[in-house]
DNA sequence: AACATGGATTAGCCCCGCTTCATCGGAGGA
DNA sequence: TCCTCCGATGAAGCGGGGCTAATCCATGTT
């Protein structure tokens, strides 16, 4: 067997970020944690955390400390099915991916639900959350994309709904004319990043036009926070594609109004979760499935509309 | 993190069955072993091993000795992606559930073909196999039900043929008159042991008969070794259903004969794998479908006939 | 009844890993 | 440029955890 002091050592810094703060987490002074890392350094003839601020690991610490994850996962299994084993010193943390807008939304609520635990958080901006899945860096994930990671088992949650949304102001200033692919060529957008492609989506969907070169590209703002995102189109700055549950109120007291009422765009989102420790997901996953249901449309939207073919990329 | 020094001992102590073997496989005193497990007990307040011929753990005991296993095997992965992380203390060591006739007749082949790692082979006559793989107490098993064991893969691996045999003596002496409902009423048949169906599925197989009460209960022998089962019918015990690798010799050299030629009895295998640690048992799948396509038969049998809508349940 | 086997117990020692304290190095500020 | 602070590292020294060795004890065998 590995020697698991060293790796706890090992693992408390990389989490943590620094040799001080992982020595609070162990209780042992810093120098100790120093001594611990140093040796597992030696033993393996291989730098294993990179020293700086923060403190992170080298592709093999990195390995090592999912592993001791993994194994502190097994671990409050054990705990679940032998009570009294000894304190654990401390909850479990799991780490999931979740894209931006669900996390603004619905999926801080099924995290209340699962006190027990704690999150590590990890937004799959970058797509990469079926990577992420597939080497075993979260345990689950919150994906826009229906694509099965191997091995994991996925569950559909419903879609998240979009509104094409802008101030009435900004609406006057561009659209005085009507919502036309004329007016649209001009009228400034908002972005998410990158990889957002709702707006372009959105226009797709609504111009129904099926040549690609026709659909109008706005200039565009690039706003890659999700309630920066609402308050730019507050603010008069665009209009952007934004959930349902965050611009409903500012919609029903007009500070916002919709492009092409009752025009949404529903993303179907699916939680993943990876086949390693079923028991210790569990009570999280009820909770997001429960909370998913909740706050998302059933994948068949009662209102017309969803993301078509190409799956839509959420945030 | 648990104290994983300490519950290497238990494991070893468990698994070996004795203080003194756990000893020299951890390369230390059993006194040394003695106190581990001692201190363990203590802290959780509750016996761990009992000691007898061989020593056995407690349930708690196996739960935790269950762990290690686990932790074990995350580690092997480990060391697959991270080479010279420091020598393996032994290969690991897979404990699978197998079928008697399977193990007697191609399963071995799989094995030969992973050296890397040692097995632990448990029969599952009791029809355990399905409880053993859920409680992961087996990280895969050959199964005979397809029921699919939640959270394991399942891959079909095809039909392991049965012939229903007898020694020309026992022929001449019980069917000499033909093979009819009358005379198998009467001829002494051998039962591999209380779960053992196979001998009333072919019965009820061959007599097409859709009544149960009329389908005979021959007397029977009850021989609990595949070996033996093979023996019996060439000794002219009675006549059984035997697996067609083992007594193909023996039908070509005309020391057994089929009771109905041409009517034999295919029981479809799975091989299901625990989600638990993909990568290690990786090699170890791909063998047995491997060996498994060679030796069994494709699903749809080409020569005829299946084992009905009941899952004929192999030995 | 003596013996063999295998686990438990105890004493004693050694070494491992911790703390304490000093040092070093880099980042940020006057 | 020097100073200062923070945080990681190194050396020394201590304490205890865990080992070995020797003995004890229970069980079952000849």
């Amino acid at each position: 067997m590995l020697d698991y002091p060293l790796l706890a050592a090992l693992a408390a810094v990389i989490r943590t970020g620094s040799f001080e703060r992982a020595a609070r987490q162990l209780h042992v002074t810093p120098s100790a944690v120093s001594q611990r890392v140093k040796l597992l350094e030696e033993r393996l003839g291989t730098v294993l955390v990179v020293r700086g601020q923060p403190c992170t690991g080298t592709a093999a610490g990195q390995r090592l400390c999912q592993h001791v994850e993994q194994v502190v996962l097994l671990e409050s299994e054990l705990r679940g099915t032998l009570p009294g084993l000894s304190p654990a010193d401390g909850p479990v943390t799991l780490r999931i991916a979740v894209n931006a807008d669900s996390l603004a939304t619905w999926f801080v609520a099924a995290m209340a639900e699962v006190p027990s635990c704690l999150f590590d958080l990890v937004l799959d901006d970058q797509d990469h959350s079926a990577e992420w899945l597939r080497k075993g860096e979260v345990l689950a994930a919150v994906t826009a994309s229906a694509a099965p990671v191997p091995g994991c088992n996925s569950h559909p949650l419903g879609a998240l709904r979009y509104r094409a949304t802008a101030s009435p102001g900004y609406m006057r200033r561009h659209f005085a004319d009507g919502v036309t692919a004329e007016s649209l060529a001009g009228a400034p957008c908002l972005t998410f990043n990158r990889k957002d492609r709702l707006q372009i989506q959105w226009l797709r969907l609504v111009l129904s036009d099926p040549d690609p070169a026709r659909i109008p590209t706005p200039p565009t703002h690039w706003l890659p926070s999700t309630h920066a995102f609402v308050d730019g189109a507050l603010a008069g700055l665009g209009w952007g594609m934004n959930p349902d549950p965050l611009v409903a109120d500012h919609l029903a007291a007009g500070r916002l109004v919709e492009l092409l009422p009752g025009r949404p765009l529903d993303v179907p989102l699916y939680w993943q979760q990876s086949r390693i420790s079923g028991a210790a997901l569990a009570e999280l996953s009820r909770a997001v499935l429960r909370a998913g249901r909740q706050a998302l449309h059933a994948a068949d939207g009662d209102e017309r509309e969803d993301g078509s073919a190409e799956s839509p990329s959420a945030r």
